[in-house]
DNA sequence: GTAGGGTTAG
């Protein structure tokens, strides 16, 4: 547009030189050149110093312009000059650079190279991509500086849809074995993930430099192979190569991965040894190395003399402190930051995820918000887990709809929480919801949805999910077999668990873990098969823990086999003389057995062991906010609204037939005291909160840290009946979905 | 006349 309306041009002046100054002068308000410059020029092409200063597309149109002007149109090195600055400046324009480009009758290989490394320094591969095809379409030869170019501006994706092909071209214009070539090749492979074919050609090449070492360690770097990294790291020192501070970055942060402190010190030598500069990024590396490694004191020293910080050196010491359990004091670092940006924000987020502080989680992003820092993916699935573990249905729904509104970047991690999420809350439908909606799944994906429908009752569908996924060629791991006997053991199938449990040797190639026995011994137990369950314990290859063992103990609870009972508590006690749960569970199985003599002896020995139960505790959601209730609980703000409540509701109960079921509890006391102990469990607690509060028709969510007892499954089955009231309540192992009346368990957990 | 490599979080 803008060539098309400039005056025509003339001829050459014989005073060139001088009329450049005023041209300089005239065409922009920045002194683009200066006089003592052009006194010291050549005479041959004096236009080339107006280049030289030029630092924006509108100065360069007026060069241009003038260039026009002055007769120098068809100069191909002028336009060299104009397409050099379009394709390399950051001020520069690939759109003005081919419009120049089109109008050069037949570019050399130079234009070309230019050209193409500009669409690729804009992340424009695919523009790239064509030129070469161009290039190759008017038999111009492609050089050796053609490649790195077109190579360097691959995305993942066109570099596995197009290296192969490129790199073929490579070899066909006797390119392979151009150090520049192969290193930008071994770059690519790394970009898609094709390490294999990286560390060919890597192998197979005649030179080397320590870039082509850096590109084969950052490259497995990418691909999360960090023990190959460190394997390079120490064949480029057995060959004398001296690493850079690139490599040490890179090699230092494999070491943090993989928690190499012996690897980290010896890279931490070569910078002590002033062998390689000094970068803020090399520092931060090494702290979060020293950090990753446990040695914070380390850390902390290199942190503490360091000149310049910026927040990447502040994340990676609370990092650090949240790696060692040390949470408070990453808390404390975390307040004196000067600056924080999403990372920082998530770093913090994570461990209070990791140290099951969930509450904190959604109180620090509330902060977060204040502090108007936009979250990121790594932060939502870090806050969408927290409200998976609280059952906090609202807050994540809140996270959805954040995520939608704010456009964050919803990846198949975020969706594999959001779908997490959704059944950890007891939604099986809403989770159907964003699973038919991906794009793409990974076997992340298919696990959530199997292990999802599992614990909420639904194990035909658990079991419909692992044959899709089967179909769908996703290989299952040990964890998705967790979930497909998880599904049988809640529902009761037990020749389809056994199948299941034989099948993923014999078909996948997975060998069971204690986890996988457990399962097993689980499904059989509860089915009543008391006597095949002990044996799957005594004939696994490993020692059989304490969840084996409590599979067992819980089995013999329901079918009220007191001597297996007391065998597997034995056991049980030897393995984890503090467990509390275990005395509880064995006074709860004397108790339904009426043996008051041997449950006085455990209780007695609870006494003298100092040991204390677990209380129960319930959680119940009220407009994103998390309650807490624990049994006999009078710290609510509306404790006294809530036992009038429940006084209430259990008096309805009654009224319609209820009668207290007290045989599970352990204490050996009076009926009547027994009963006022039970009508104080946490979960009624909630219950009477959530019927106060909660809208009629509303559904009743509510989270306890142990299992259900009978009296409160019975209380909450008539509940849901009496005042037509959905109410789900997640317990340790699984979901119980009241309606109408009746539990999703079928009365069988 | 033009080339290549790096840090923090699931």
């Amino acid at each position: 547009m803008l060539l098309s309306i400039l005056p025509k041009t003339h001829f050459l002046h014989s005073s060139f030189k001088k009329k450049m100054v005023t041209i300089v002068a005239s065409v922009s308000r920045t002194k683009i050149c200066s006089l003592t410059h052009l006194h010291s020029s050549p005479e041959t092409n004096p236009s080339l110093f107006l280049f030289e200063n030029c630092n924006s597309m509108d100065q360069l149109k007026q060069i241009h312009s003038q260039i026009i002007q002055k007769g120098l149109g068809f100069d191909p090195v002028l336009h060299s000059k104009i397409i050099a600055f379009c394709c390399t400046n950051n001020a520069g324009c690939m759109n003005y650079a081919h419009y120049v480009f089109d109008r050069i009758p037949e570019p050399n290989v130079y234009i070309w190279n230019t050209m193409i490394k500009g669409y690729s320094r804009i992340n424009c591969p695919n523009d790239a991509v064509s030129m070469y095809k161009e290039m190759l379409e008017k038999n111009v030869k492609p050089d050796n500086y053609t490649f790195p170019f077109l190579l360097k501006g691959y995305t993942s994706d066109v570099a596995l849809h197009c290296g192969k092909l490129v790199h073929a071209h490579v070899c066909k214009f006797g390119f392979d074995s151009n150090l520049f070539v192969q290193n930008a090749l071994m770059c690519m492979y790394s970009l898609s993930g094709e390490m294999d074919i990286a560390r060919g050609v890597f192998d197979t090449s005649l030179k080397t430099d320590v870039v082509t070492w850096n590109v084969m360690i950052s490259g497995y770097n990418k691909s999360k192979l960090f023990d190959e990294s460190r394997k390079l790291f120490n064949a480029m020192g057995k060959k004398g190569v001296l690493p850079t501070s690139v490599t040490l970055v890179s090699v230092l942060s494999a070491c943090s991965k993989l928690k190499d402190l012996d690897t980290g010190k010896r890279a931490h030598q070569y910078i002590i040894g002033g062998k390689v500069d000094h970068s803020l990024i090399l520092e931060n590396t090494l702290i979060d190395m020293y950090a990753a490694c446990g040695a914070m004191d380390v850390a902390l020293r290199i942190f503490g003399s360091m000149k310049k910080r910026d927040f990447i050196s502040w994340t990676a010491i609370v990092k650090g402190f949240v790696n060692s359990g040390q949470i408070d004091l990453a808390r404390e670092y975390f307040d004196q930051m000067p600056e924080r940006d999403s990372v920082s924000w998530t770093a913090m987020i994570d461990g209070y995820l990791r140290y099951n502080k969930f509450k904190e989680v959604l109180i620090l992003f509330r902060e977060m918000q204040t502090e108007k820092v936009k979250p990121d993916e790594f932060t939502m699935v870090s806050v969408l887990t927290a409200c998976a573990q609280l059952g906090a249905l609202e807050a994540g729904e809140w996270v959805k709809a954040y995520i939608e509104k704010n456009q964050v970047k919803n990846d198949i991690y975020v969706a594999n929480a959001l779908i997490d999420m959704y059944f950890k809350c007891g939604n099986a439908e809403k989770a159907v919801v964003v699973f038919e909606k991906m794009a793409r799944r990974d076997k992340f994906t298919w696990t959530a949805m199997i292990v999802g429908f599992a614990i909420n009752g639904q194990g035909k569908e658990a079991l419909q999910m692992f044959y899709d996924m089967l179909r769908a060629s996703i290989a299952p791991d040990g964890v998705t077999y967790i979930g497909v006997l998880c599904a049988c053991t809640h529902t009761g199938m037990i020749n389809e668990g056994r199948k299941f449990f034989s099948s993923m040797t014999l078909d996948h190639g997975i060998e069971p873990s204690v986890a996988h026995y457990g399962c097993m011994v689980d499904l059989l137990g509860r089915a009543g098969h008391l006597t095949e369950a002990h044996d799957v314990i005594k004939k696994m290859p490993m020692e059989p823990n304490s969840i084996v063992w409590g599979a067992l103990f819980g089995a013999c609870r329901v079918h009220k086999n007191v001597e297996m009972a007391e065998l597997t508590a034995k056991q049980l006690l030897q393995l984890e003389p503090g467990n509390g749960a275990v005395y509880v569970l064995l006074c709860n199985i004397y108790a339904v057995c009426s043996k008051w003599e041997n449950l006085r002896e455990v209780r007695k020995m609870m006494m003298d062991r100092g040991i204390k139960k677990t209380p129960g505790c319930s959680l119940i959601e009220m407009n994103g906010t998390v309650h807490e209730f624990v049994a006999g609980d009078q710290s609510h703000p509306q404790s006294k609204e809530i036992y009038s409540k429940l006084e209430e509701m259990m008096e309805d109960l009654k009224l319609a037939g209820y009668l207290c079921n007290t045989s599970e509890q352990s204490l050996d006391i009076g009926e009547e005291e027994k009963e006022n102990a039970l009508n104080r469990h946490s979960e009624k607690l909630a219950i009477a909160f959530g019927l106060i509060r909660k809208e009629p028709g509303v559904t009743i969510r509510i989270v306890k840290n142990l299992r259900i007892c009978v009296d409160c499954h019975h209380v909450v089955k008539l509940v849901s009946r009496m005042y037509n009231r959905e109410v789900i309540v997640r317990d340790r192992t699984r979901f119980h979905h009241f309606r109408d009346g009746s539990c999703s368990c079928k009365d069988y957990w």
